[in-house]
DNA sequence: ACATCGATCTACT
DNA sequence: GTAGATCGATGTA
């Protein structure tokens, strides 16, 4: 589907490099970029302004135990999709990072709201944009993100992670939410001058 | 088979 | 602050 007017910027692919690092400073740098859905026929999107990262033998992470039919796209390609069901409601975003097979992924948090507002309000029933992406269910049920999407490249429709040059200043690092296991670790990034937009600070 | 728990969110008190 | 919605993976038998 073609961008929107508004859609100004030089928006463009993150080149394969982007991906040649370790999770957690993959989970920081793609702080900033821009994730676009054009399920449902809306081009929808978001700046990521919160992340938090899941590497190899951390006991939180899901593929801690190996490959089950659940966590199978956290072991493929870098720049993909992983989605899960969380507490039987609600769907979750992972960007696959690399190498290709080691199951580390990064969970996409808050979202600030770029394009696409009114269908992404109808589709979360409120009307407040900074509630809108605050949270990994949330902006899944905002771009219309499901299991369907599972293992789907990053780089083509309808799911899409571009840079627009934007900087997102100083990260903040805190503890990731809602652990039981390796809680302590601050594994998860916000950035200070979009904090209005994350799910908690 | 059954019980428990989890990378959540909303609505209520 | 906490109850409740409800799915899939996992642990115990």
């Amino acid at each position: 589907m073609a961008k929107p007017a508004e859609v100004s910027k030089s928006l463009k692919p993150l080149p394969v490099p982007f991906w040649d690092r370790d999770t957690v400073n993959i989970a920081k740098d793609v702080i900033g970029k821009v994730l676009v859905s054009t399920l449902g026929g809306v081009w929808t999107s978001g700046r990521i302004v919160e992340t938090e990262a899941y590497i190899t033998g951390d006991a939180a992470c899901h593929a801690f135990k190996g490959e089950t039919r659940r966590n199978a796209a956290m072991f493929g390609p870098p720049g993909t999709a992983y989605v899960y069901l969380i507490y039987g409601f609600h769907w979750c975003l992972n960007l696959v990072t690399c190498p290709r097979g080691r199951g580390e992924a990064v969970l996409i948090r808050a979202l600030e709201p770029l394009e696409g507002l009114e269908v992404m309000a109808e589709r979360r029933g409120c009307g407040d944009s900074w509630a809108l992406l605050s949270g990994p269910g949330k902006l899944c049920q905002a771009m219309a993100i499901t299991a369907a999407q599972n293992g789907l490249s990053l780089n083509t429709p309808p799911l899409m992670l571009l840079d627009d040059g934007f900087d997102s200043g100083p990260l903040i690092a805190r503890p990731r939410v809602g652990l039981t296991k390796n809680a302590e670790v601050p594994w998860r990034f916000y950035s200070e001058i979009s904090a209005r937009w994350v799910s908690r600070k």
